[in-house]
Formats: structure tokens, C-alpha cells, sequence
DNA sequence: ATAATCTCTCTAGTGACTATAGCTTCAAGA
DNA sequence: TCTTGAAGCTATAGTCACTAGAGAGATTAT
């Protein structure tokens, strides 16, 4: 059995995290010691564990939450699990294209200042006016 | 003179959003109408084109704010302008570089699995075992 | 036994808005 | 002038995924 501590240095979520997930009920309330600490067992490991990786790779809670429900169901098909995976991939993606036009923007706007007065900084004329830009954003 | 709402659609900046950054102080409090309705004069209009430019940018409130004080000392130098910039474009870059990965592990992932049942689903199996990814994150 | 560390609950704060409720004001048509 | 409907007002709470802090109690090591 496992103390909060401990769980989440095995597992790398921080240990308000870890009560705030048992609040939002992705993991379930743990077994109780005596003096009414948390103790985890290797299931609840298990399963922050994947909690973890997947906040790592970007996924909602709710979406998490979906997952962890469907790999509670082994015979299910799991069309749905591929359609979460699929779903984050693509708005993955298209956070990535626009982060790019961004990108381009600033790169434009802070090659193009010469660094004299604020009168004259491109940084702050290009702000004040977007027709400067190349790009719609 | 403008009322929220015309300087809502001049702006393409929410009524409500306006509020709120006149609530941040991003924007002094305008005169009122008699009946005690904001009315805001082409000043007003482009500071919060500024702002609104700068937020799509990907600016935060704070460097915002930076930038606005600095536009009102045309005489200083621009240094500080550029700075705020400069770290924009390099915290962007930083950005694209780990949703990058993200993508790479999640076309991994997605592409891994068959589309059986969800005991065999590669999906679930990789967010369950990080050691089947490739990358860090 | 004592001290150091951990854990408990509860509340509030973060950033940048967004939504709702219940009210008042404004502008235009009849 | 009266009326109606849109727009505006304030204040409060909700969003997401945590993070910080206070003040009390539990556990562990010496
Ligand atoms: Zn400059
Ligand atoms: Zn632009
Ligand atoms: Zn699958
Ligand atoms: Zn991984």
C-alpha cells in the first residue's frame, strides 16, 4: 500500500493533482488508513500511471475519462478509442499549423525592427496595424 | 463617439471581453453616456486594435500591457519592445517543437492499431505503457 | 518522547475569458 | 408621444486543469 507521497513519485502527478482527480472522479476514493490517510493499491497505480501518459500526450480530462471507461469494457470494439486518439491527433495538428502562421508573423515582425526609438519600432507598428501582416491568422 | 457594441464589431473584440480588459485596466474607463452607457473615441478604437492584434498574435495580457506603456514614450529606445517579441517568437518555437512530438507519438498510436476489440486496442495499450513510445515528451 | 516530515480538509487564486440574471437605456417606427 | 425591441448596465458564477496556502492531525525515525 502506497501513501500519496509515494504514488506520486512513482507516478509523477503531484500530490494536489492526485486529490483534485479523486475530486473530479477519474481515480475512485482510495482505501483509508487508520488515522484516515490515503492508501493506494496497484490498480490505482495502474491507472494514474495511464492517467499521466495521457495528460502527457495532450488529452482532455473528459477525453480521459472516455478511455478509461472503454478499458473497463475489453469485449467492446474499440472504435471509439481510436476515434478519441484520432480526434486529438488532428486538432493536435491544427494547433501546430497555426502556431506556424504565427511563427512566420513574429518572425517578420522582429527581423524588421533596427532598434532605435519606439517611434519608429516595427514591433510596435506592426501591432497597431495588421495590413503589415503577410498572413490572416 | 462609439457604443460598445459598434466598438465590438470595429474590433472583432467581444462586448463582454471589453469589459473585462476595462476591469484589467488594458483600457481606461471611457466617458459615459447620460444614461451611463460607455462612449469611446478613435483613441479607444486603436488601443484595443492594438490589443486585439497582439491576443491573436498570441501575446499575453501582461506583455501587452508592457507594450502599451512602452508606446506611450515615443522617444525611448525599443529594446524592450523587442525583447517582449523576441521571447514570444522563442516561447512559439517551443511550443511547435513539443506539440511536434506530441504529433509524431500520437500518428504512432493511432496508425498502431488494427481496430479490434478493446483488450487488443494499440491505443489503449500505448497509453497504458509509455515505454512503446519513441520520444521523451 | 520528540522532531521532522507527511497528510488532511477547505478555501481561494490562476488566465483569459464566457454565461447568466435582472435591471435600465436607447433608437426607431406608429 | 408612445411603444417596443435591441442594446447596455452591474454583479456573480462558471470554465479548465491545476496550484498555493492555512491550520490541524498522522506517521516515521531517532
Ligand atoms: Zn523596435
Ligand atoms: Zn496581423
Ligand atoms: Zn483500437
Ligand atoms: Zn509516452
Amino acid at each position: 500500500m502506497l501513501s500519496i507521497g509515494e504514488l506520486s513519485r512513482k507516478t509523477g502527478v503531484k500530490v494536489p493533482t492526485i486529490r483534485y482527480y479523486e475530486q473530479m472522479k477519474l481515480v475512485t476514493a482510495p482505501e483509508r488508513s487508520e488515522g484516515n490517510q490515503r492508501r493506494y493499491s496497484n490498480v490505482e497505480l495502474e491507472r494514474l500511471t495511464f492517467i499521466k501518459h495521457a495528460r502527457d500526450l495532450g488529452l482532455k480530462i473528459d477525453a480521459i475519462r472516455e478511455l478509461l471507461d472503454l478499458s473497463a469494457h475489453p469485449e467492446q470494439p474499440c472504435e471509439d478509442a481510436n476515434r478519441i486518439a484520432e480526434d486529438h491527433l488532428v486538432a493536435t495538428r491544427e494547433r501546430i499549423a497555426q502556431l506556424q502562421r504565427l511563427e512566420a508573423e513574429l518572425m517578420r515582425i522582429t527581423t524588421g525592427c533596427q532598434g532605435d526609438s519606439i517611434k519608429d519600432c516595427y514591433v510596435i507598428q506592426s501591432l497597431s496595424d495588421h495590413a503589415l501582416c503577410q498572413d490572416g491568422h
